[in-house]
DNA sequence: GTCTATACACGGATAGAC
DNA sequence: GTCTATCCGTGTATAGAC
């Protein structure tokens, strides 16, 4: 029998590991952290307990895991390319935001449970402050730039219904048609 | 020694069953329902783990019981007495719903995590649907009698921005001046 | 790298005394 | 109405074999 190269193993690795956060995010953001067994994660990673105690120490290090892998990519994904254009910048920003509660909302779930603890996990919550503020000065800055009245406010409006937005479809199930929703907040805010 | 009477064993019965809520309310909601034990919620109502079944067959319906109450409150605290003037109205309902964020944060904390287990208590869904429906509604109706221009679109923003306020409490501690916010908001939508 | 078996603590719930 | 003692299941984590 050959023995496995550094890469096959290094490979399988990684695999596994992957499997497990996966498994831990879905079960996580759908029946809560604490309701959800270590059990339960290595079944539907299908691989056993202690192997996951091979890749993470602990319940919470895999939490961890799992919520900076998710904060990650809600990151990414919020991330707009900088145009000259204000308008072009606000709408993008919008519709980027859009795309994460259509596409990740598992991963928002799972943020906003880890975040609603009083003591949560401090380091989510400096990261949540900082995402706030930097999509309100964005919104800002280029509100701003269209001469829009209050642009401070407007930004921090703007935000909040986005937030809000996310909040509703956490609650509700599809609570309205966010198709719609979108089309009347680019109606509003990129009036050309 | 004389017996007590009925109304006494009343009386003792109201207030034990009280002080569980309120503990049960206070620890569900900073720590989580499924991190929260029994015997933790009989400590800081200062009653047995005993006791407390006999006032609740289990820790699920105990957890029903504290959400009912909580629901409760934030019912009646969003409740505006309608006026003729429209302006009124959404001033006091963009009231209301500042005060029930300075105040009763704990009780909507709890709600938005219940909300998030959907199997356990589908009751909540189906409630909180409906005080969003009712809620846009409401702005709705006032905002077309101001002649505001896509008064349903108008009023699904507003709900949006008080939603995302709160999501945003939740998930920051008092990120930002909500008094400002609060003026801000009356600004916008009263003009007067 | 992966598995099975197991130690050990903790939580929900009940029984029975006062 | 309230308490103490206790049963029993489940959960985290570890040990050791393959």
């Amino acid at each position: 029998m050959s023995p496995r190269t550094t890469e096959q193993f290094e490979a399988m690795r990684i695999e596994s590991k992957d499997r497990i956060i996966k498994s831990a995010l879905k079960l996580f953001s759908s029946k809560g952290l604490f309701n959800t067994s270590i059990r339960e994660i290595a079944k539907e990673a299908k691989v056993s307990d202690g192997l996951l105690y091979n890749y993470f120490k602990s319940k919470e290090s895999l939490a961890i895991a799992v919520m900076r892998s998710s904060f990650d990519t809600v990151d990414e994904m919020i991330i707009a390319h900088s145009d000259q254009n204000p308008e072009v910048n606000i709408q993008s920003s919008i519709q980027n935001f859009i795309r994460l509660i259509e596409n990740e909302l598992d991963k928002i779930r799972l943020l906003a449970q880890m975040g609603f603890h009083k003591e949560k996990f401090e380091i989510l919550n400096q990261l949540t402050v900082e995402k706030y503020e930097s999509s309100v000065n964005k919104f800002h800055k280029n509100l701003k730039l269209l001469g829009v009245p209050n642009p401070k406010s407007e930004a921090r409006f703007l935000v909040a219904i986005l937030d809000g937005l996310v909040f509703e479809f956490l609650l509700m199930d599809n609570p309205f048609d966010i198709q719609k929703f979108k089309k009347e907040l680019i109606n509003k805010y990129c009036k050309s």
